[in-house]
DNA sequence: CCATATTTTTTGGTTAACCAGTTTTGGAAC
DNA sequence: GTTCCAAAACTGGTTAACCAAAAAATATGG
Protein backbone atom coordinates (compact mmCIF):
# COMPACT_ATOMS: atom_id res chain seq x y z
CA UNK A 1 0.00 0.00 0.00
CA UNK A 2 2.90 2.90 1.02
CA UNK A 3 4.57 1.36 -2.26
CA UNK A 4 1.50 2.22 -4.32
CA UNK A 5 1.35 5.85 -3.01
CA UNK A 6 4.64 6.55 -3.74
CA UNK A 7 4.16 5.62 -7.01
CA UNK A 8 1.21 7.80 -7.42
CA UNK A 9 3.45 10.52 -5.81
CA UNK A 10 6.43 9.98 -8.04
CA UNK A 11 4.08 9.58 -11.10
CA UNK A 12 2.95 12.95 -10.29
CA UNK A 13 6.53 14.71 -9.74
CA UNK A 14 7.09 13.53 -12.97
CA UNK A 15 4.61 15.08 -14.84
CA UNK A 16 4.99 18.45 -12.99
CA UNK A 17 8.20 18.06 -13.72
CA UNK A 18 7.56 18.14 -17.25
CA UNK A 19 5.00 20.37 -17.12
CA UNK A 20 7.62 22.41 -16.15
CA UNK A 21 9.84 22.12 -18.36
CA UNK A 22 7.07 22.53 -21.32
CA UNK A 23 6.60 26.06 -19.27
CA UNK A 24 10.48 26.89 -19.36
CA UNK A 25 10.50 25.82 -23.20
CA UNK A 26 7.30 27.94 -24.31
CA UNK A 27 8.94 31.30 -22.03
CA UNK A 28 12.93 30.26 -23.67
CA UNK A 29 11.50 30.01 -27.05
CA UNK A 30 9.19 33.04 -26.46
CA UNK A 31 6.14 30.93 -27.72
CA UNK A 32 3.03 33.16 -28.76
CA UNK A 33 -1.17 31.92 -28.77
CA UNK A 34 -0.64 30.04 -32.20
CA UNK A 35 2.33 28.54 -31.73
CA UNK A 36 3.81 25.15 -32.42
CA UNK A 37 5.13 23.63 -29.22
CA UNK A 38 8.22 20.43 -30.77
CA UNK A 39 6.50 17.16 -31.65
CA UNK A 40 5.92 14.59 -28.77
CA UNK A 41 9.05 12.12 -29.50
CA UNK A 42 11.59 15.62 -29.82
CA UNK A 43 10.22 16.55 -26.37
CA UNK A 44 10.54 12.90 -24.87
CA UNK A 45 13.74 13.36 -26.41
CA UNK A 46 14.97 16.30 -24.69
CA UNK A 47 13.54 15.78 -21.21
CA UNK A 48 14.86 12.10 -21.12
CA UNK A 49 11.37 10.77 -20.58
CA UNK A 50 8.84 8.45 -22.21
CA UNK A 51 6.65 9.64 -25.24
CA UNK A 52 3.43 8.53 -22.67
CA UNK A 53 4.32 10.69 -19.65
CA UNK A 54 4.90 13.47 -22.66
CA UNK A 55 1.41 12.48 -23.87
CA UNK A 56 -0.15 12.68 -20.17
CA UNK A 57 1.54 16.02 -19.04
CA UNK A 58 0.06 17.58 -22.85
CA UNK A 59 -3.00 16.07 -22.19
CA UNK A 60 -3.46 17.96 -18.60
CA UNK A 61 -2.09 21.21 -19.88
CA UNK A 62 -5.20 20.46 -22.66
CA UNK A 63 -8.00 19.63 -19.94
CA UNK A 64 -6.96 23.74 -18.38
CA UNK A 65 -7.23 25.01 -21.97
CA UNK A 66 -3.56 25.49 -22.12
CA UNK A 67 -2.54 23.77 -25.48
CA UNK A 68 -4.88 22.41 -27.85
CA UNK A 69 -3.54 19.10 -29.91
CA UNK A 70 -4.08 18.42 -33.20
CA UNK A 71 -3.78 15.21 -35.02
CA UNK A 72 -1.48 14.76 -37.85
CA UNK A 73 -0.44 17.89 -37.26
CA UNK A 74 0.78 19.13 -34.20
CA UNK A 75 0.61 20.72 -30.38
CA UNK A 76 -0.42 24.08 -30.35
CA UNK A 77 -0.25 26.79 -27.74
CA UNK A 78 -3.53 27.60 -27.01
CA UNK A 79 -5.31 31.43 -27.27
CA UNK A 80 -3.79 32.73 -24.63
CA UNK A 81 -0.82 35.20 -24.20
CA UNK A 82 2.44 34.27 -21.83
CA UNK A 83 1.76 35.95 -18.98
CA UNK A 84 -1.64 34.62 -18.60
CA UNK A 85 -0.21 31.19 -19.53
CA UNK A 86 2.77 31.32 -16.77
CA UNK A 87 0.64 32.23 -14.01
CA UNK A 88 -1.88 29.29 -14.87
CA UNK A 89 0.91 26.71 -14.65
CA UNK A 90 1.98 27.94 -11.33
CA UNK A 91 -1.13 27.14 -10.35
CA UNK A 92 -1.61 24.11 -11.64
CA UNK A 93 1.61 22.89 -10.09
CA UNK A 94 0.77 24.06 -7.15
CA UNK A 95 -2.68 22.13 -7.07
CA UNK A 96 -3.05 19.88 -3.94
CA UNK A 97 -5.73 17.12 -3.28
CA UNK A 98 -8.70 19.17 -1.42
CA UNK A 99 -8.62 19.32 2.08
CA UNK A 100 -12.13 17.84 3.56
CA UNK A 101 -12.67 21.51 4.84
CA UNK A 102 -12.22 23.08 1.53
CA UNK A 103 -14.60 20.72 0.34
CA UNK A 104 -16.84 20.54 2.66
CA UNK A 105 -17.22 25.16 2.11
CA UNK A 106 -17.37 24.34 -1.64
CA UNK A 107 -20.30 22.05 -1.75
CA UNK A 108 -22.33 24.55 0.93
CA UNK A 109 -21.64 27.65 -1.54
CA UNK A 110 -22.74 25.32 -4.51
CA UNK A 111 -25.82 23.57 -2.70
CA UNK A 112 -27.27 26.55 -1.34
CA UNK A 113 -27.32 28.03 -5.27
CA UNK A 114 -27.93 24.72 -7.08
CA UNK A 115 -30.79 24.37 -4.65
CA UNK A 116 -32.26 28.32 -5.37
CA UNK A 117 -31.46 27.08 -8.92
CA UNK A 118 -33.80 24.18 -9.09
CA UNK A 119 -36.52 26.30 -7.36
CA UNK A 120 -37.04 28.66 -9.91
CA UNK A 121 -36.08 26.35 -13.09
CA UNK A 122 -37.02 22.99 -12.25
CA UNK A 123 -39.12 20.75 -15.11
CA UNK A 124 -42.05 18.43 -14.22
CA UNK A 125 -39.30 15.76 -15.10
CA UNK A 126 -36.85 17.37 -12.70
CA UNK A 127 -39.35 17.28 -9.85
CA UNK A 128 -40.02 14.19 -10.49
CA UNK A 129 -36.68 12.72 -10.53
CA UNK A 130 -36.07 14.38 -7.40
CA UNK A 131 -38.93 12.77 -5.81
CA UNK A 132 -37.89 9.80 -6.81
CA UNK A 133 -34.54 10.25 -5.09
CA UNK A 134 -36.18 11.30 -2.33
CA UNK A 135 -38.18 8.27 -1.94
CA UNK A 136 -35.00 5.86 -2.36
CA UNK A 137 -33.70 7.56 0.53
CA UNK A 138 -36.75 7.57 2.41
CA UNK A 139 -37.11 3.73 1.90
CA UNK A 140 -33.14 2.84 2.57
CA UNK A 141 -33.12 5.21 5.56
CA UNK A 142 -35.90 4.12 7.32
CA UNK A 143 -34.88 0.18 7.06
CA UNK A 144 -31.89 1.73 8.80
CA UNK A 145 -29.14 0.94 6.23
CA UNK A 146 -26.63 2.88 5.09
CA UNK A 147 -28.29 5.53 2.97
CA UNK A 148 -25.44 7.55 1.99
CA UNK A 149 -25.62 7.02 -1.81
CA UNK A 150 -28.94 7.75 -1.88
CA UNK A 151 -28.63 10.79 0.13
CA UNK A 152 -26.08 12.07 -2.39
CA UNK A 153 -27.92 11.05 -5.55
CA UNK A 154 -31.13 13.37 -4.08
CA UNK A 155 -28.34 16.04 -3.88
CA UNK A 156 -27.10 15.56 -7.42
CA UNK A 157 -31.11 15.36 -8.35
CA UNK A 158 -31.00 19.01 -7.09
CA UNK A 159 -28.07 19.87 -9.18
CA UNK A 160 -29.47 18.36 -12.52
CA UNK A 161 -32.22 20.14 -11.89
CA UNK A 162 -30.33 23.56 -11.28
CA UNK A 163 -30.28 23.81 -15.29
CA UNK A 164 -26.28 25.04 -14.62
CA UNK A 165 -24.13 22.14 -16.16
CA UNK A 166 -21.07 23.64 -14.57
CA UNK A 167 -22.49 23.55 -11.23
CA UNK A 168 -23.42 20.07 -12.07
CA UNK A 169 -19.89 19.21 -13.13
CA UNK A 170 -18.46 20.66 -10.24
CA UNK A 171 -21.15 18.87 -7.91
CA UNK A 172 -20.01 15.32 -9.71
CA UNK A 173 -16.53 15.66 -9.38
CA UNK A 174 -16.79 16.34 -5.43
CA UNK A 175 -19.15 14.07 -4.36
CA UNK A 176 -16.63 11.30 -4.73
CA UNK A 177 -13.99 12.60 -2.52
CA UNK A 178 -16.90 13.71 -0.04
CA UNK A 179 -18.01 9.87 0.25
CA UNK A 180 -14.77 9.21 1.48
CA UNK A 181 -14.20 11.59 3.63
CA UNK A 182 -17.65 10.76 4.79
CA UNK A 183 -16.57 7.60 5.85
CA UNK A 184 -13.22 8.21 7.06
CA UNK A 185 -14.39 11.25 9.33
CA UNK A 186 -17.60 8.83 10.22
CA UNK A 187 -20.19 12.18 9.10
CA UNK A 188 -23.53 11.08 8.57
CA UNK A 189 -23.78 8.46 11.29
CA UNK A 190 -27.51 6.60 11.07
CA UNK A 191 -29.33 8.73 13.20
CA UNK A 192 -28.95 11.37 11.64
CA UNK A 193 -30.20 9.73 8.66
CA UNK A 194 -33.78 9.64 10.21
CA UNK A 195 -33.57 13.24 10.65
CA UNK A 196 -32.26 13.80 7.31
CA UNK A 197 -35.43 12.32 6.23
CA UNK A 198 -37.15 15.50 7.48
CA UNK A 199 -34.75 17.57 6.04
CA UNK A 200 -34.87 16.29 2.57
CA UNK A 201 -38.59 16.18 2.22
CA UNK A 202 -38.92 20.09 3.48
CA UNK A 203 -35.79 21.12 0.84
CA UNK A 204 -38.06 19.28 -1.80
CA UNK A 205 -41.62 20.44 -0.74
CA UNK A 206 -39.78 24.20 -1.04
CA UNK A 207 -38.81 23.22 -4.85
CA UNK A 208 -42.05 21.86 -5.72
CA UNK A 209 -43.38 25.02 -4.33
CA UNK A 210 -40.83 27.13 -6.11
CA UNK A 211 -40.00 29.05 -3.88
CA UNK A 212 -36.05 30.03 -4.01
CA UNK A 213 -35.74 31.80 -0.35
CA UNK A 214 -37.64 28.92 1.70
CA UNK A 215 -35.74 26.11 -0.63
CA UNK A 216 -32.33 27.93 0.61
CA UNK A 217 -33.26 28.15 4.28
CA UNK A 218 -34.13 24.41 4.27
CA UNK A 219 -30.65 23.12 3.08
CA UNK A 220 -28.90 26.08 4.92
CA UNK A 221 -30.74 24.07 7.80
CA UNK A 222 -29.82 20.64 6.65
CA UNK A 223 -25.89 21.70 6.50
CA UNK A 224 -25.84 23.21 9.83
CA UNK A 225 -24.30 19.91 11.53
CA UNK A 226 -22.59 19.62 8.91
CA UNK A 227 -21.06 22.85 8.81
CA UNK A 228 -20.21 22.45 12.76
CA UNK A 229 -18.99 19.25 13.04
CA UNK A 230 -16.74 20.07 10.06
CA UNK A 231 -15.41 23.19 11.43
CA UNK A 232 -14.40 21.58 14.35
CA UNK A 233 -13.03 18.50 13.24
CA UNK A 234 -10.23 20.46 11.35
CA UNK B 1 -11.54 21.49 -39.36
CA UNK B 2 -14.89 20.12 -40.04
CA UNK B 3 -12.99 16.29 -39.90
CA UNK B 4 -11.52 17.17 -36.71
CA UNK B 5 -14.53 17.78 -34.77
CA UNK B 6 -16.24 14.99 -35.93
CA UNK B 7 -13.54 12.53 -35.11
CA UNK B 8 -13.33 13.90 -31.90
CA UNK B 9 -17.10 13.44 -31.28
CA UNK B 10 -16.51 10.05 -32.51
CA UNK B 11 -13.68 9.65 -29.43
CA UNK B 12 -16.31 10.89 -27.20
CA UNK B 13 -18.93 8.54 -28.49
CA UNK B 14 -16.52 5.74 -28.39
CA UNK B 15 -15.57 6.34 -24.40
CA UNK B 16 -19.34 6.53 -23.62
CA UNK B 17 -20.28 3.85 -25.09
CA UNK B 18 -17.31 1.81 -23.43
CA UNK B 19 -18.11 3.99 -20.06
CA UNK B 20 -21.96 2.88 -20.90
CA UNK B 21 -20.97 -1.22 -21.43
CA UNK B 22 -18.57 -0.88 -18.40
CA UNK B 23 -21.87 0.11 -16.39
CA UNK B 24 -23.76 -2.60 -17.92
CA UNK B 25 -21.10 -5.32 -16.64
CA UNK B 26 -20.91 -3.98 -13.04
CA UNK B 27 -25.16 -4.47 -12.93
CA UNK B 28 -25.21 -7.55 -14.73
CA UNK B 29 -22.32 -9.07 -12.81
CA UNK B 30 -23.77 -7.24 -9.15
CA UNK B 31 -20.53 -6.27 -8.69
CA UNK B 32 -19.89 -4.53 -5.37
CA UNK B 33 -17.36 -2.19 -3.70
CA UNK B 34 -14.17 -3.26 -3.98
CA UNK B 35 -14.72 -5.80 -6.07
CA UNK B 36 -12.58 -6.40 -9.10
CA UNK B 37 -13.35 -5.59 -12.79
CA UNK B 38 -12.28 -7.88 -15.69
CA UNK B 39 -8.68 -7.41 -17.45
CA UNK B 40 -8.32 -4.08 -19.48
CA UNK B 41 -7.18 -6.98 -22.41
CA UNK B 42 -10.50 -8.47 -21.27
CA UNK B 43 -12.60 -5.63 -21.47
CA UNK B 44 -10.94 -4.41 -25.07
CA UNK B 45 -11.89 -8.26 -26.48
CA UNK B 46 -15.15 -8.35 -25.51
CA UNK B 47 -16.36 -4.71 -26.19
CA UNK B 48 -14.33 -5.19 -29.61
CA UNK B 49 -12.42 -1.74 -29.04
CA UNK B 50 -8.52 -1.18 -28.88
CA UNK B 51 -7.43 -1.70 -25.13
CA UNK B 52 -6.32 2.11 -24.97
CA UNK B 53 -9.72 3.08 -25.56
CA UNK B 54 -10.40 0.63 -22.68
CA UNK B 55 -7.90 2.45 -20.47
CA UNK B 56 -9.18 6.34 -21.66
CA UNK B 57 -12.58 5.07 -20.00
CA UNK B 58 -11.33 3.91 -17.37
CA UNK B 59 -9.32 7.02 -16.74
CA UNK B 60 -12.41 9.09 -16.70
CA UNK B 61 -14.19 6.64 -14.27
CA UNK B 62 -11.33 6.98 -12.00
CA UNK B 63 -11.34 10.93 -12.27
CA UNK B 64 -15.35 10.86 -10.83
CA UNK B 65 -13.59 8.20 -8.35
CA UNK B 66 -15.58 5.41 -9.61
CA UNK B 67 -13.22 2.98 -10.50
CA UNK B 68 -9.55 2.38 -8.86
CA UNK B 69 -6.76 1.03 -10.80
CA UNK B 70 -3.76 -0.65 -9.15
CA UNK B 71 -0.59 -0.89 -10.87
CA UNK B 72 -0.16 -4.68 -11.17
CA UNK B 73 -3.22 -5.77 -9.37
CA UNK B 74 -6.41 -4.74 -11.30
CA UNK B 75 -9.03 -2.29 -11.50
CA UNK B 76 -11.38 -2.04 -8.58
CA UNK B 77 -15.03 -0.79 -8.41
CA UNK B 78 -14.64 1.81 -5.70
CA UNK B 79 -16.32 2.20 -2.35
CA UNK B 80 -19.44 3.69 -3.57
CA UNK B 81 -22.99 1.08 -3.44
CA UNK B 82 -24.12 0.04 -7.17
CA UNK B 83 -27.16 2.76 -6.99
CA UNK B 84 -24.62 5.84 -6.94
CA UNK B 85 -22.67 4.16 -9.50
CA UNK B 86 -25.42 3.94 -11.68
CA UNK B 87 -26.63 7.47 -11.15
CA UNK B 88 -23.69 8.99 -11.51
CA UNK B 89 -22.10 7.61 -14.56
CA UNK B 90 -25.73 8.36 -15.86
CA UNK B 91 -24.87 11.95 -15.09
CA UNK B 92 -20.81 11.69 -16.43
CA UNK B 93 -22.58 10.52 -19.91
CA UNK B 94 -24.66 13.18 -20.02
CA UNK B 95 -22.15 15.63 -19.37
CA UNK B 96 -22.14 18.50 -22.19
CA UNK B 97 -20.08 21.20 -22.45
CA UNK B 98 -21.10 24.15 -20.30
CA UNK B 99 -22.70 27.15 -22.32
CA UNK B 100 -21.97 30.57 -21.34
CA UNK B 101 -24.50 31.25 -18.99
CA UNK B 102 -23.80 28.37 -16.60
CA UNK B 103 -20.16 29.50 -17.24
CA UNK B 104 -20.83 33.33 -16.23
CA UNK B 105 -23.13 32.03 -13.25
CA UNK B 106 -20.98 29.79 -11.71
CA UNK B 107 -17.55 32.26 -11.74
CA UNK B 108 -19.65 35.10 -10.27
CA UNK B 109 -20.94 32.68 -7.51
CA UNK B 110 -17.63 31.37 -6.72
CA UNK B 111 -15.59 34.84 -7.18
CA UNK B 112 -18.19 37.03 -4.25
CA UNK B 113 -17.42 34.03 -2.57
CA UNK B 114 -13.26 33.52 -2.70
CA UNK B 115 -12.91 37.28 -2.91
CA UNK B 116 -14.86 37.24 0.83
CA UNK B 117 -12.42 34.67 2.40
CA UNK B 118 -9.59 36.02 0.58
CA UNK B 119 -10.40 39.22 2.55
CA UNK B 120 -10.78 37.05 6.14
CA UNK B 121 -7.81 34.88 5.29
CA UNK B 122 -5.26 36.43 3.19
CA UNK B 123 -1.74 37.21 4.24
CA UNK B 124 0.54 39.69 3.69
CA UNK B 125 1.95 37.36 0.90
CA UNK B 126 -1.43 36.90 -0.86
CA UNK B 127 -2.13 40.84 -0.50
CA UNK B 128 1.59 41.04 -2.15
CA UNK B 129 0.84 38.75 -5.08
CA UNK B 130 -2.86 40.67 -5.55
CA UNK B 131 -1.06 44.10 -5.91
CA UNK B 132 1.39 43.01 -8.20
CA UNK B 133 -1.23 41.61 -10.12
CA UNK B 134 -3.23 44.45 -10.09
CA UNK B 135 -0.48 46.90 -11.12
CA UNK B 136 0.57 44.72 -13.67
CA UNK B 137 -3.44 45.06 -15.31
CA UNK B 138 -3.15 48.85 -14.86
CA UNK B 139 -0.33 49.11 -16.71
CA UNK B 140 -1.45 47.03 -19.18
CA UNK B 141 -4.61 48.70 -19.19
CA UNK B 142 -3.88 52.14 -19.01
CA UNK B 143 -0.99 51.54 -22.66
CA UNK B 144 -4.57 50.90 -24.10
CA UNK B 145 -3.35 47.43 -25.02
CA UNK B 146 -5.63 44.09 -24.42
CA UNK B 147 -5.58 43.28 -20.88
CA UNK B 148 -8.19 40.36 -20.38
CA UNK B 149 -4.71 37.76 -19.02
CA UNK B 150 -3.96 40.21 -16.93
CA UNK B 151 -7.69 40.96 -15.55
CA UNK B 152 -7.97 37.00 -15.18
CA UNK B 153 -4.78 36.89 -13.13
CA UNK B 154 -6.06 39.35 -10.49
CA UNK B 155 -8.51 37.28 -9.69
CA UNK B 156 -7.22 34.12 -9.87
CA UNK B 157 -4.98 35.69 -7.77
CA UNK B 158 -7.62 36.34 -4.64
CA UNK B 159 -8.78 32.87 -5.79
CA UNK B 160 -5.34 31.71 -4.07
CA UNK B 161 -5.69 34.12 -1.41
CA UNK B 162 -8.76 32.29 -0.48
CA UNK B 163 -6.90 29.28 0.83
CA UNK B 164 -9.86 27.18 -0.45
CA UNK B 165 -8.31 24.65 -2.85
CA UNK B 166 -11.19 23.24 -4.27
CA UNK B 167 -12.80 26.76 -5.12
CA UNK B 168 -8.91 27.49 -6.59
CA UNK B 169 -9.18 24.85 -8.63
CA UNK B 170 -12.50 25.31 -9.93
CA UNK B 171 -11.79 28.65 -10.85
CA UNK B 172 -8.97 27.36 -12.96
CA UNK B 173 -10.89 25.02 -14.79
CA UNK B 174 -13.49 27.97 -15.87
CA UNK B 175 -10.98 30.17 -16.42
CA UNK B 176 -9.67 29.47 -20.15
CA UNK B 177 -13.18 28.67 -21.26
CA UNK B 178 -14.06 31.88 -20.27
CA UNK B 179 -10.92 33.99 -22.36
CA UNK B 180 -12.39 31.58 -25.28
CA UNK B 181 -16.33 32.88 -24.29
CA UNK B 182 -15.28 36.47 -23.97
CA UNK B 183 -13.03 36.88 -26.93
CA UNK B 184 -16.40 35.21 -28.64
CA UNK B 185 -18.57 37.47 -27.78
CA UNK B 186 -16.53 40.30 -27.18
CA UNK B 187 -16.93 41.00 -23.84
CA UNK B 188 -14.45 43.31 -21.94
CA UNK B 189 -13.99 46.37 -24.42
CA UNK B 190 -10.81 48.51 -23.85
CA UNK B 191 -13.16 51.09 -22.97
CA UNK B 192 -14.34 48.89 -19.88
CA UNK B 193 -10.83 48.51 -19.49
CA UNK B 194 -9.89 51.65 -17.66
CA UNK B 195 -13.50 51.15 -15.65
CA UNK B 196 -11.89 48.18 -14.37
CA UNK B 197 -9.32 49.45 -13.21
CA UNK B 198 -10.63 51.56 -10.77
CA UNK B 199 -12.89 48.81 -10.08
CA UNK B 200 -10.18 46.43 -9.41
CA UNK B 201 -8.77 48.74 -6.94
CA UNK B 202 -11.70 49.02 -4.91
CA UNK B 203 -11.50 44.94 -4.45
CA UNK B 204 -7.99 45.12 -3.91
CA UNK B 205 -8.33 48.05 -0.85
CA UNK B 206 -11.45 46.30 0.41
CA UNK B 207 -9.30 42.93 0.96
CA UNK B 208 -6.31 45.09 2.24
CA UNK B 209 -8.57 46.72 4.93
CA UNK B 210 -9.98 42.77 5.45
CA UNK B 211 -13.53 43.74 5.04
CA UNK B 212 -15.24 41.00 3.67
CA UNK B 213 -18.84 42.62 3.05
CA UNK B 214 -17.04 45.85 0.87
CA UNK B 215 -15.52 43.37 -0.51
CA UNK B 216 -18.05 40.98 -1.69
CA UNK B 217 -20.23 44.18 -2.61
CA UNK B 218 -17.07 45.85 -4.55
CA UNK B 219 -16.58 42.42 -6.40
CA UNK B 220 -20.53 42.56 -7.23
CA UNK B 221 -20.85 45.96 -8.71
CA UNK B 222 -17.26 45.01 -11.01
CA UNK B 223 -19.27 41.80 -12.43
CA UNK B 224 -22.89 43.94 -12.63
CA UNK B 225 -21.95 45.20 -16.19
CA UNK B 226 -20.96 41.43 -17.23
CA UNK B 227 -24.15 39.88 -15.94
CA UNK B 228 -26.40 41.99 -17.55
CA UNK B 229 -24.55 41.72 -20.90
CA UNK B 230 -24.59 37.71 -20.04
CA UNK B 231 -28.43 37.57 -19.65
CA UNK B 232 -28.90 40.10 -22.70
CA UNK B 233 -26.70 37.65 -25.10
CA UNK B 234 -28.70 34.68 -23.97
C1' DC C 1 -3.09 -32.21 6.33
C1' DC C 2 -0.83 -27.88 6.80
C1' DA C 3 2.62 -24.39 6.09
C1' DT C 4 6.00 -22.61 3.24
C1' DA C 5 8.83 -22.15 -0.99
C1' DT C 6 8.73 -21.85 -5.96
C1' DT C 7 7.06 -21.65 -10.40
C1' DT C 8 3.44 -19.97 -13.55
C1' DT C 9 -0.06 -16.92 -14.82
C1' DT C 10 -2.23 -12.55 -14.80
C1' DT C 11 -2.17 -7.67 -14.10
C1' DG C 12 -1.69 -2.50 -15.20
C1' DG C 13 1.99 0.17 -17.02
C1' DT C 14 5.65 1.09 -20.46
C1' DT C 15 8.02 1.00 -24.68
C1' DA C 16 8.63 0.69 -29.54
C1' DA C 17 6.82 -0.04 -34.02
C1' DC C 18 3.16 1.31 -37.10
C1' DC C 19 -0.63 4.21 -39.37
C1' DA C 20 -2.95 7.75 -41.79
C1' DG C 21 -2.90 12.28 -42.47
C1' DT C 22 -0.24 16.82 -42.70
C1' DT C 23 3.64 19.58 -43.69
C1' DT C 24 7.80 20.50 -45.66
C1' DT C 25 11.02 20.12 -49.40
C1' DG C 26 13.38 19.55 -53.71
C1' DG C 27 13.46 20.04 -58.22
C1' DA C 28 11.19 20.06 -62.77
C1' DA C 29 8.65 23.00 -66.00
C1' DC C 30 7.84 27.36 -67.64
C1' DG D 1 12.51 33.66 -60.34
C1' DT D 2 7.98 31.55 -59.88
C1' DT D 3 4.68 27.80 -59.83
C1' DC D 4 3.42 23.50 -59.16
C1' DC D 5 3.58 18.74 -57.88
C1' DA D 6 5.24 14.53 -56.14
C1' DA D 7 7.92 12.41 -52.75
C1' DA D 8 10.07 12.37 -48.40
C1' DA D 9 9.86 13.61 -43.59
C1' DC D 10 7.17 14.58 -39.72
C1' DT D 11 2.95 14.62 -36.79
C1' DG D 12 -0.38 12.90 -33.13
C1' DG D 13 -2.85 8.72 -32.59
C1' DT D 14 -3.11 3.64 -32.51
C1' DT D 15 -1.66 -0.97 -32.01
C1' DA D 16 0.98 -4.74 -30.40
C1' DA D 17 4.82 -6.52 -27.95
C1' DC D 18 7.18 -6.24 -23.61
C1' DC D 19 8.08 -5.43 -18.38
C1' DA D 20 8.03 -5.94 -13.53
C1' DA D 21 5.19 -6.74 -9.82
C1' DA D 22 1.35 -9.06 -7.79
C1' DA D 23 -1.70 -13.27 -7.47
C1' DA D 24 -2.51 -17.79 -8.11
C1' DA D 25 -1.25 -22.32 -8.64
C1' DT D 26 1.82 -25.91 -7.83
C1' DA D 27 5.36 -28.25 -5.49
C1' DT D 28 7.92 -29.37 -1.35
C1' DG D 29 8.96 -30.49 3.39
C1' DG D 30 7.35 -31.39 7.76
Amino acid sequence: MKLEVLTVSDNQEIQNSIISKIRELINYKNLEPGDKLPSERMLSDKFGVSRSNVRDAIQKLEFYGLLKSIPQSGTFVANIGVVAMNGMIEDILRLETPDFKSLVETRILLELKTVRLASLRRSEEDLKNIKEALDAYKEKALSGEDAVQEDLLFHLAIAKASRNSTMNTFMLTITPQIIIDFEKYHVCDKDQAVMGIEEHTDIYEAIKKQDPELAKQKMKDHFKALYQYCYNVK
